[in-house]
DNA sequence: TCATGATGCTGGCAATTGAAAGAAAAAATG
DNA sequence: CATTTTTTCTTTCAATTGCCAGCATCATGA
């Protein structure tokens, strides 16, 4: 059997009973308790269940059915890089915004063991991933909910960033291009993440290497003095010269 | 059985029948009474109840909010009959708003097959429950997130209410009595329902019979002539005196 | 071949539970 | 009202069980 069908049966289970125990699932599968457990610890990781002594329960916060929910796998593995470097940027009793994206909920998952840490976002995914977790205050942006992304956008959430002044703006987008900068495919969004940029002096885009020298639809913004980019393998010469140019710095995992 | 289970199962109980015995949970679960003393101090400790001697009542008039599976559950089957009766005065083409209550979340649910509707919404589980329908755009208020109710309050989220105009508000609450009033356990919720009020001429109450002449903390708003009341069981001679001199229209399933 | 991921094993640590004894509270008795 | 009896509570200790971190093994695929 493999391990990812172990691990779906398993969140069957759940599903079904509520609970499960370690003890019981370490029989049926015959492999040992340690594997069920770290089975289970993948399952908490991914938001599903909510691990106790001897077994695990479902996760009552994300109990209502997500069909939505999106578990991006692309570039699973560099944006998890990403994740962690941008987690490291972040400091305990900062302000900041992120995102609606893949990249910011795998960041959000860093952000937990922070103390006194806000988090602005319009990002459904995001705020679920950080509720609950006791040093950190969520503020949703509110507006108009997006189905595809599960992201808030419109008049009401540009209207609410007004209100903000934060340390830091992670953001990430779909492409980047010396002619063209930051491009987003979804114009929606982009007005989102051009207003949350305008909220803090850093920002800090956070993008794997696929994303340069791509071009999507509309230009987001462009590139400025400060901004801090984070990506997963050292950008070629022409963008580190771009870069140096305009005093944009790079962080390389 | 897992120890979380068991505690869980004491809280429902609780909350169902007011109190409980050490002895009898003891049976029951067929452990010590140790172990049992030791569940309910997690529960006070939690702030859910009060130990006494030889068993613990739950903390009514408290402002700890039970987790909303719990809430969910008590007066289920009171609360979709209400829920079903609510939504039968949504019309296709409607502009609501929807508070953060479990009430709320089953109305959400009965509203799936309405077309055109435009929903405007504090709960972060009303939103997560109308997402992905086609008929329906989901307006979130934004605000900082409450992780107790899943609800979102504070000043952006009532300067969020301030631009909408809606057809219908519907509402619920902690208790209703004569002198007080519509009454809620919180302050921050009981500040956005009365906006929300505001931004409809009609309001719709949604409460089972429980709430009639019980008083929590925070008087949230009056009634108005105009407002619709539906509830389970025919309120008592007292009250529907009271709606008619306030020309209240009562709805009884 | 090397790196990677999944699995298993071991030893130290932590959580849960039960048993026992004494303290405290409530009830019963005179 | 004081005293005794009963019940419940708290504390402490021990035993069990589960957990976690680190290391070893094995299969797989680059």
């Amino acid at each position: 059997m493999l391990a990812i069908e172990r691990k779906n049966e398993i969140l069957a289970i759940l599903q079904k009973e509520q609970r499960v125990l370690v003890s019981e699932l370490s029989q049926k599968y015959e492999v040992t308790e340690e594997t069920i457990r770290r089975d289970l610890e993948k399952l908490e990781k991914e938001g599903f269940v909510k691990k106790t002594y001897g077994g695990a329960v479902l996760n009552t916060n994300t109990n209502i059915d997500l069909p939505l929910r999106i578990r991006e796998k692309t570039n699973k593995k560099e944006k998890q890089i990403i994740a962690k470097m941008v987690s490291n940027l972040i400091d305990d009793g900062d302000t900041i915004m992120l995102d609606s994206s893949s990249t910011s909920l795998m960041i959000a998952r860093n952000l937990k063991q922070l103390k006194n840490l806000t988090v602005i976002t319009n990002s459904v995914e995001v705020l679920l991933e950080l509720a609950g977790n006791k040093g950190i205050t969520v503020i949703s942006t509110g507006g108009t909910l997006r189905d595809s992304t599960m992201s808030l956008v419109g008049r009401n959430a540009e209207r609410t960033l007004q209100n903000f002044n934060v340390d830091k703006v992670v953001l990430s987008c779909k492409g980047v291009s010396i002619d063209k900068g930051i491009t987003e495919s979804n114009e929606a969004e982009t007005e989102i993440k051009s207003r949350m940029r305008e909220c803090a002096k850093m920002m800090i885009l956070a993008i794997d290497s696929s994303k340069f020298d791509f071009i999507s639809f509309v230009t987001a913004m462009d590139f400025r003095k400060g901004d801090i980019v984070v990506t997963d393998v050292m950008p070629d010469e022409k963008w580190l010269k771009y870069f140096e140019e305009k005093g944009v710095q790079v962080v390389v995992g």
